[in-house]
DNA sequence: ACGGATCTTGACGCGGTCTTGACGCCGCTA
DNA sequence: TAGCGGCGTCAAGACCGCGTCAAGATCCGT
């Protein structure tokens, strides 16, 4: 299911787009301010953002900083402003798309649907196999001696970062900020503790790791 | 350079848009009709393309229906419909963008450099070879004879300053300042410490190193 | 409201890494 | 030729980061 971060402050517009977004099938969540958004955007993974630049607490063009840089999902602005020079500085921000207030529901609509279709196409390839354990990122699931393994929310989310870059080395720094946001960027005792659960989990020898392998100081890579 | 391909039939938009885009190096194709707009597209690969819906030998949904199922690159649609229900249909067909005329040639331009953005993931294979050994600056790793070799964060850093520029000379103070800060830019011991662990890492002789060399009271560099 | 699963947080020991100092060699210069 | 500065080498101790474990906090569905 496609999960959609809805930024705005007014109750009227948040409870319209929620309404319309539900009966399409759509996932919603809702923040009132910068803030919040940030927060949200790091702990719910959306699929797809819904940005107004009036905010309460910070300026828009600020949000779209916060978010780009570790988020890369399409960021649609909302506005009042018919400006050029304020889409401009939003687009050349990192923004996706730009919608003049009052907006459309049907236009806007088909705006996400083609933000999250451009996104879509990364369901190549989803399977990747090692000796050990078989990884479906598209199903989501982990298979390892013919049966599943069962991993927990955050088990996942890591595993599915370090396998999308299968062989590359995954700095704890990025690591952090894909999966925690970036607050956590400093608490590398969370890797600690979650890699030792997948090694347990996955590998054959958790003591002497052949696929998950820890890179001193640096990171951590997966090891096809 | 980023290519575009400009389909509309009124030689004054062509003209303006030409104009404009030659001016912020784009390259620039021009099609008049629905059946060039394909054609030229085939045979010249552009990197974005600005369609008008209303051409003279075809529907504009057709042309970007010929478009997608072929093609990935970004469409970008301009109309003078200003009808939701035009835009809509065009975004379902394969549309990434709507933009109603008349325009502002900036917006456009900042629409335009998003679409690329978006589309421009291509990641090169940042690989510099030598006959001893192969460096991937992006997957941080080295390989020799056809084994990984492991390094220290420290040894990858230096090594990795140096093969970025790679044939020059690097100045052991910009080196120091780059690895350990702008406080230790006098601890040239280091330095020393470290490109010996490096050569007995990666020369096949590290008392005659070929391709991590001294430049005797400047500095050091590789040389591929 | 309850119970289980999941996430957070802190502490500890160990191994590898970094830092630091000493020594000898070489090339340059006086 | 003697002195000097820069470089390579080595080894030892300090220090840091990793794996591990377990207890508390929090979230979730029943």
């Amino acid at each position: 299911m496609t999960r959609v971060l809805v930024v705005e402050d007014e109750p009227q517009i948040v409870r319209a787009l929620r309404i319309n977004l539900r009966a399409r099938g759509y996932e919603v969540d809702a923040a009132p301010d910068g803030r919040a958004a940030l927060d949200l955007a790091a702990r719910r993974h959306p699929d797809v953002i819904l940005l107004d630049l009036g905010l309460p607490d910070m300026d828009g063009t600020e949000v779209i900083r916060g978010l780009r840089g570790w988020l890369t999902v399409p960021i649609i602005v909302l506005s009042a402003r018919h400006a050029s020079a304020e889409k401009v500085r939003a687009l050349d921000e990192g923004a996706d798309d730009y919608v003049t207030k009052p907006f459309g529901m049907d236009e806007l609509l088909a705006r996400l649907r083609a933000a999250v279709r451009r996104a879509a196409p990364a369901e190549e390839a989803a399977v990747v196999s090692t000796e050990a354990f078989t990884v479906d990122l598209a199903a989501k699931k982990v298979r390892r001696d013919g049966a599943d393994v069962r991993l927990t929310p955050t088990e996942w989310h890591i595993l599915e970062v370090l396998v999308r870059d299968a062989g590359r080395l995954v700095g704890q720094r990025q690591l952090l900020r894909e999966v925690w946001g970036p607050a956590y960027e400093k608490e590398t005792n969370y890797l600690r503790v979650y890699l030792a659960q997948l090694r347990r989990k996955l590998e054959p020898d958790p003591a002497r790791p052949r696929h998950l392998i820890t890179e001193p100081g640096m990171g951590y890579r997966f090891e096809p």
